[in-house]
RNA sequence: GCGCCCGUAGCUCAUCUGGAUAGAGCGCGAGACUUCUAAUCUUGAGGCAGCAGGUUCGAGUCCUGCCGGGCGCACCA
């Protein structure tokens, strides 16, 4: 793959610099005012494939800049279209579409084009500026409380969250994958009483059961006990202050371990862990405090009580430093300091992100729908910070949806409280690490889903991550048997090829602008829906061989065109495998 | 009460940032194959895209209002 040519042209990625070429000649010409921007302009397939291979609006959303009405521009481009030798035919159609039909060599040459590029068939520069160098995005996901175990909850976000980071270094980006660690506040001290109530169980103590408030999982046991060694009985009967920031500090190293591992069952590791305490430490809050205090974004005011239901019993109006959200469409000014003068979690958190801003060009994050509420405060506040700065950049925060758990068709309760609930590591073990992130991607984050163990693990064509997997598993299979037949891919012949194969590699070369439109739009999940197409259309075409053996991979007396639809076979398994890539779901050659 | 998300075939979901006649799978109807290119195949019916307005050449997609469902509404994280 050295030799790889860097800038192989695929299909899509050709005909829009054509069109460009040619609106730009329509301004020579001077039926374009110069320098008309091409905003809306586009390229791509008709949603009907019987209007042809490619289509362009451009007719339509440019007449008013020409003055003209669709259909007249439309004929003025399509005179420059017909000119081209790879367009068999170019005709305006309906209220000014242009359509065309390409020639079998373009596709031919798609095919040659996946061939050469292998792996980095999709890859694209849309991350890259005008000099080459990369978009730095961070992505910040999964972010869990260090307080144990990785559950279910967190596994959507987390495999959203991965495969967003792996689509857009795919894209040309720099991607960072970002790992915020919640280690100050209040919960990691209950983290930390757990975990002494745990070492003193350790040291042989009987504890009786875990009293409310206290994290009651038995993850903590070896935590205690690791303590207890590390300790002795030191601690044993000392008070709280001598023994908590110890404590803390090595139940959260522990849990961190426990989420790293979790997190590596479903193959996802952050470049980056960053720490809450560390921000404290190094004063962020702080510096961030003082320039939004001198600029009048925050100020000492009283907190409104609670709207809607009763306000909490032991309301009292106290007066603390708050940021001023309302004026950025929140419904309240948010403190950024507990009354007790510790940060609050929004406080760290507009720091946090004030110093990740630092170091990108653009930032997501990926949350859980359960702090909707608190979107808009922060993307107010670093808003507010990075212009302050002088180097405002893009902030997304994704939400994902909340996942229903299912087993054959009847939802899962599961109850935190009581220490029990579906962990991540369990349910990898159960359904494999394909099916959850394949799953967790089948659908838009945005719209809650359900999960249904049963329906999850089904070897049939109804199960989209077995239908991929398996297309892929057919490609390598029948390529194996081939070899043993003694027929061997080869290009030597593709241009045999007939309508049927055409229409599988048109369908492998919308890969590459698939891959920009889910880039750019930050939705993974195309991902997953395009190949689940691409797998129905390749075992269509096995189909077909049911019936016809002269359209199987292998036939018999035609050494040619078996080369060239093996040729064409291996092309398609390589765009599987880059797309699988990206989602992180393995390409495997057997089932 | 307020905020955010969702609402598309009987069911589960797509619809490529506004395009042409809204597409798949399941289920349902009809047929094929009795087997290894079958952990099946072909084919048919099925829709007022929650409702009502608006924006425009064009709206499932954008805006407004309602209806329904989910999540959230501490100095928690």
């Amino acid at each position: 793959m050295s030799d790889t040519p860097k800038n192989t042209q695929t299909v899509h990625a050709s005909f829009a610099a054509k069109l460009t070429a040619i609106l730009g000649a329509l301004e020579g010409d001077g039926i374009l005012p110069a320098d008309t921007p091409h905003r809306g302009v586009t390229v791509e397939p008709p949603r009907d494939p019987s209007h042809g291979d490619l289509a362009t609006n451009a007719a339509m959303v440019l007449a008013k800049q020409a003055k003209t009405n669709p259909r007249a521009l439309a004929e003025k481009i399509v005179e420059k279209l017909s000119a081209d030798p790879d367009v068999s035919s170019a005709e305006i159609a309906g209220p000014g579409f242009i359509n065309m039909r390409l020639e079998p060599s373009v596709w031919i040459a798609e095919l040659h084009a996946i061939a050469a590029m292998g792996d980095t068939y999709g890859q694209s520069s849309m991350g890259e500026a005008q000099d080459g160098k990369r978009a730095r995005v961070n992505v910040e996901y999964v972010s869990a409380n260090p307080t144990g175990p990785l559950h279910m909850g967190h596994c959507r976000g987390a495999v959203v969250g991965d495969a967003l980071a792996s689509l857009l270094e795919f894209s040309g980006h720099d991607v960072t994958r970002e790992y915020y660690i919640n280690d100050a506040g209040g919960q990691v001290d209950v983290l930390a009483r757990s975990a002494h109530l745990r070492y003193l169980e350790a040291l042989g103590e009987d504890i009786g059961d875990i009293p409310e408030g206290l994290y009651p999982g038995d993850y903590l046991k070896p935590v205690g006990a690791a303590l207890a060694k590390a300790h002795g009985d030191a601690f044993k009967s000392a008070p709280e202050a001598q023994w908590l920031e110890t404590f803390r500090t090595g139940a959260v190293n522990e849990m961190m371990e426990l989420i790293r591992s979790d997190l590596a069952l479903l193959g996802i590791e952050h470049d980056l862990f960053s720490s809450e305490a560390a921000l404290h430490v190094a004063g962020k809050p702080d510096a961030a405090e003082k320039w939004l205090r001198d600029h009048d974004l925050v100020y000492d005011g009283v907190l409104e009580a609670p709207k809607g239901k009763a306000p909490p019993e032991d309301w009292e109006p106290v007066e603390l430093p708050l940021f001023r959200s309302t004026q950025f469409g929140d419904d309240q000014d948010r403190p950024i300091k507990k009354s007790s003068g510790a940060w609050t979690y929004f406080g760290a958190d507009l720091a946090y992100h004030f110093q990740k801003a630092e170091k990108a060009d653009a930032m997501i994050n990926i949350w859980g729908a359960d702090h909707a509420g608190t979107v808009k405060r922060i993307k107010a506040a670093v808003a507010a910070l990075t212009k302050g700065a002088g180097r405002e950049i893009p902030f997304d925060v994704k939400l994902v949806q909340m996942v229903q758990l299912m087993r054959d068709g009847e939802p899962l309760k599961m109850s935190k409280r009581s220490g029990n609930f579906v962990t991540l590591a369990d349910m990898i073990e159960e359904v494999g690490k394909d099916v959850v992130r394949f799953t967790m991607l089948s659908r838009k984050p945005e719209a809650q889903m359900d999960f249904d163990f049963a329906k999850v693990v089904e070897a049939s064509k109804d199960n989209p991550v077995f239908y991929v997997q398996y297309a892929h598993a057919r490609i390598h299979s029948n390529m194996r048997k081939a070899a043993e037949e003694g027929f061997a891919a080869s290009d030597e012949h593709i241009d045999q090829l007939g309508t049927e194969e055409l229409e599988l590699i048109k369908q492998a070369a919308q890969f590459p602008r698939l891959v920009e439109a889910a880039a750019s739009a930050r939705e993974p999940h195309r991902i997953a829906f395009y190949l689940y197409e691409l797998a129905g259309a390749f075992h269509a075409y096995w189909n077909l061989g049911n019936t016809r053996v002269d359209k199987r991979f292998i036939v018999a007396q035609n050494p040619e065109i078996s080369g060239a639809r093996l040729f064409l076979s291996e092309q398609l398994g390589q765009t599987l495998r880059n797309g699988l890539r990206i989602l992180g779901v393995q390409a495997v050659e057997e089932m």
